[in-house]
DNA sequence: AAAAAAC
């Protein structure tokens, strides 16, 4: 047994430290008990293998060891107190006593040793350890971390009512109720006195100008922008006899079912829409009645779009008429169109050629979400449309300026770049549009508008457009619009109501097991996180349990957040984790939960995330899920956006959660880094798939592709 | 206070 000794070992290392007494298989020293030990378990002091002992040979090779001070528990001549002839004290227990057998001595140190006598009820456990403080009928003995050690006046110890209103006084709404209080959350609510508000239901067909200004439209400052035609004065008779045949579905926006919404992301190419196949504009048809020309009613129609929303029967009007309009309906409830039919009308009588509407959205992919929808539609009118967005080839955003391009879609860092490098001029512009208004009004990105604004000539029209159009859009209106005309149809209503809104109250350690549950479920799924950071972080702990998703945020480069957005709407990745990127406007087909993993900023931001879901007339599901900090918050959030729903305690495997969400444990294994890469690879066989982008095709090819062009061509219409 | 938006 050659480990039992050191002599073994290397002398060198046996001389530079304490030789261990015995060894473990891998030859670290194995942990020896103390005296102390020893006696606690019952043990008599050790026999052998203390110390070294000369004449056993150990330690023989460490001359002088012996010369080490003596120390009194060191079993060999006993110090002077303990000899036999040291003088006895009445309080010393022999038990220490040399002379007795090792085994019934007890070599621990005085201090060491408790020589009272053992008492069942005593407690022995050291200072700290022990609560030695009288006993009180009303401490709360549960651990620190289980208490609650606010000062009274602090804490609510009354018994819990399910009625009572437990939320703090700022949050709580005390006043006494009146039946013709406006409750809506500020934002929604429009605070201006009567005399300035349009109280009355909105008609499609009402001239709603100020009575001065109803035959021209504008004064001398601003000419007349409809002076292609004066297609005002054509639309203004059909519109009525629509009227009187009562045309136009004049029902709440819930209760219509329309097949096809303006934001549908896949319309491929332009070419798709033939304008010998179309159906003609038909007595009955809603966007014929609003006055929109007939070839564009015909595409329309062609794709099954014939009723329009009321947000669209709300707003084109005022639009065609050429007024600034401010437009505000529920997520996806159709706003493109609302802007971009009566633009691409007005548009198509005049020149081409030149750059004579604009676009403006916040984020690259709903450029592109906006370019796709507005392409097919501008050819039926030989308008050209063009994406102009950050990220992509220079190349084909040039060449559309170079051959000239009537609609420019457009993120607005790229666009003021291309204005800079001389390349887009906005001087003829004559429409302009903010989609996603308030937050483009933004202090963010309120310099750029600002530019881009200042580029176009101020006689043009204003159309701005939100699901959250509030106040905030005040600056830019009282700057850059000209009398205008506000149309807010959501009846009321922060989100649509075929949307189920829950809050989760989840503990911190069980957040990450109900996030992958949750996304574990069947269908799309969309999970929205604070941070880039974050979203790549959940993603990839997804793909450790075996749930496919992918991140997207604007950290990544724009070949990877197109992959993985196309990899999520074709289905093969069904998760997606994003920032706010995605918040606003982009639309995925039957997305049918959003998951807030983190809570969203503010009570916009909560309406835009959930808008994500229950898109034109479809069902979701939105769930928050709230830390036990951000209870209040949270709560104060939901309330803010309109949303009746109170926080429920979950915990992982929580037969609540599985039934409101179609939850699941996760039960695959995880997926590999290699694995995913090849989900989201570029479309190589991508024939026949469905992209984000199509080609656009307007009048003269005036974008080739995107970047890393050369994409296949083809592709199969959506429904 | 993060994200977005140009290179």
């Amino acid at each position: 047994m050659p480990n039992r000794s050191t002599s073994s070992r290397p002398a060198g290392a046996a001389a530079a430290k304490k030789a261990p007494k015995s060894h473990k298989a891998d030859g670290t020293a194995k942990k020896r008990w103390s005296a102390a030990e020893r006696a606690d378990r019952g043990h008599g002091p050790r026999r052998s293998g203390g110390r070294p002992r000369s004449e056993s040979g150990f330690g023989a090779d460490r001359p002088g060891r012996d010369e080490t001070p003596r120390r009194f528990d060191r079993d060999e001549a006993p110090r002077r107190s303990d000899r036999e002839d040291a003088p006895r004290r009445s309080d010393r227990d022999d038990r220490a006593r040399t002379d007795r057998p090792r085994f019934e001595r007890d070599d621990r140190r005085r201090f060491e040793r408790d020589d009272r006598p053992r008492r069942f009820d005593r407690d022995d456990r050291p200072r700290f350890e022990r609560d030695d403080r009288p006993r009180r009928f009303d401490r709360d003995e549960r651990p620190r971390f289980e208490r609650d050690d606010r000062p009274r006046f602090e804490r609510d110890d009354r018994p819990r009512r399910f009625d009572r209103d437990d939320r703090p006084r700022f949050e709580r709404d005390d006043r006494p109720r009146r039946f013709d209080r406006d409750e809506r959350p500020r934002f929604e609510r429009d605070d201006r006195p009567r005399f300035e508000r349009d109280d009355r239901p909105r008609r499609f067909d009402r001239d709603d100008r100020p009575s001065g200004d109803r035959e021209h439209r504008r004064g001398a400052s601003r000419p007349p922008v409809d002076q292609h035609g004066g297609r005002r004065h054509e639309s203004r008779p059909h519109r009525f006899a629509e009227r009187a045949s009562g045309a136009g579905d004049r029902r709440p926006e819930w209760q219509q079912v329309v097949e096809g919404t303006e934001d549908q992301m896949s319309w491929t190419e332009a070419a798709a829409v033939d304008v010998t196949e179309l159906a003609t504009a038909e007595e009955g048809n809603g966007f014929a009645a609003l006055g929109l020309p007939g070839v564009l009613v015909g595409a329309l129609a062609s794709q099954g779009i014939t009723t329009p929303f009321p947000i669209q029967a709300a707003t084109i009007p005022d639009a065609l008429a050429g007024r600034d309009v401010l437009g505000r309906g529920q997520t996806g409830s159709g706003k493109t169109l609302g802007f971009g039919l009566p633009m691409l009308s007005r548009l198509a009588d005049g020149p081409r050629g030149r750059t004579r509407g604009v676009v403006l959205v916040p984020t690259r992919e709903l450029a592109m979400q906006v370019a796709d929808v507005l392409s097919p539609l501008a050819s039926t009118v030989g308008l050209s449309v063009v994406l102009v967005a950050g990220g992509m080839a220079y190349g084909p955003q040039l060449k559309a300026f170079d051959r000239g391009v009537d609609v420019v879609v457009a993120t607005p860092g790229r666009l003021i770049d291309l204005m800079d490098q001389g390349a887009a001029d906005l001087s003829s512009v004559e429409i302009t549009v903010l989609d996603e208004a308030d937050h483009m009004a933004d202090l963010g990105f309120l310099p750029d508008v600002r530019r881009v604004l200042d580029s176009v000539p101020p006689t043009g029209q204003r159309l701005l457009f939100s699901a959250t159009l509030d106040r905030g859009v005040d600056t830019v209106v009282r700057e850059y619009l000209d009398d205008p005309v506000t149309h807010e149809v959501d009846s009321g209503q922060a989100t649509v109501s075929t949307m189920a809104h829950h809050v989760f109250q989840v503990k911190p350690y069980e957040k990450q097991t109900i996030t992958a549950e949750v996304a574990n479920r069947e269908g799309r799924t969309v999970l929205f996180v604070r941070t880039q950071r974050g979203a790549d972080r959940v993603a990839s702990q997804l793909r450790e349990v075996g749930v496919m998703a992918g991140a997207l945020h604007g950290g990544l480069t724009q070949g990877a957040r197109s992959r993985i957005l196309s990899a999520f709407k074709e289905g093969t990745v069904p998760v997606l984790v994003a920032t706010d990127v995605a918040a606003r406007g982009i639309h995925v087909d039957e997305v049918s939960l959003v998951l807030q993993v983190d809570p969203p900023m503010g009570p916009k931001d909560y309406l835009h995330r959930a808008g994500r879901t229950a898109r034109a007339g479809g069902e979701g599901a939105v769930v928050t899920l709230s830390l036990p900090h951000q209870r209040r918050e949270v709560a104060r959030l939901v309330k803010q956006a309109g949303v009746a729903t109170v926080a429920q305690d979950v915990s992982a495997d929580d037969e609540q959660v599985y039934r409101a969400t179609g939850a699941r444990k996760p039960s695959r294994p995880a997926i590999e880094d290699a694995e995913y890469e090849r989900m989201i690879a570029p479309p190589v066989k991508a024939r026949g798939s469905r992209r984000p982008g199509g080609q656009f095709r307007g009048r003269g090819r005036a974008q080739g592709g995107r970047q890393g062009g050369g994409r296949p061509r083809g592709g199969h219409r959506p429904v």
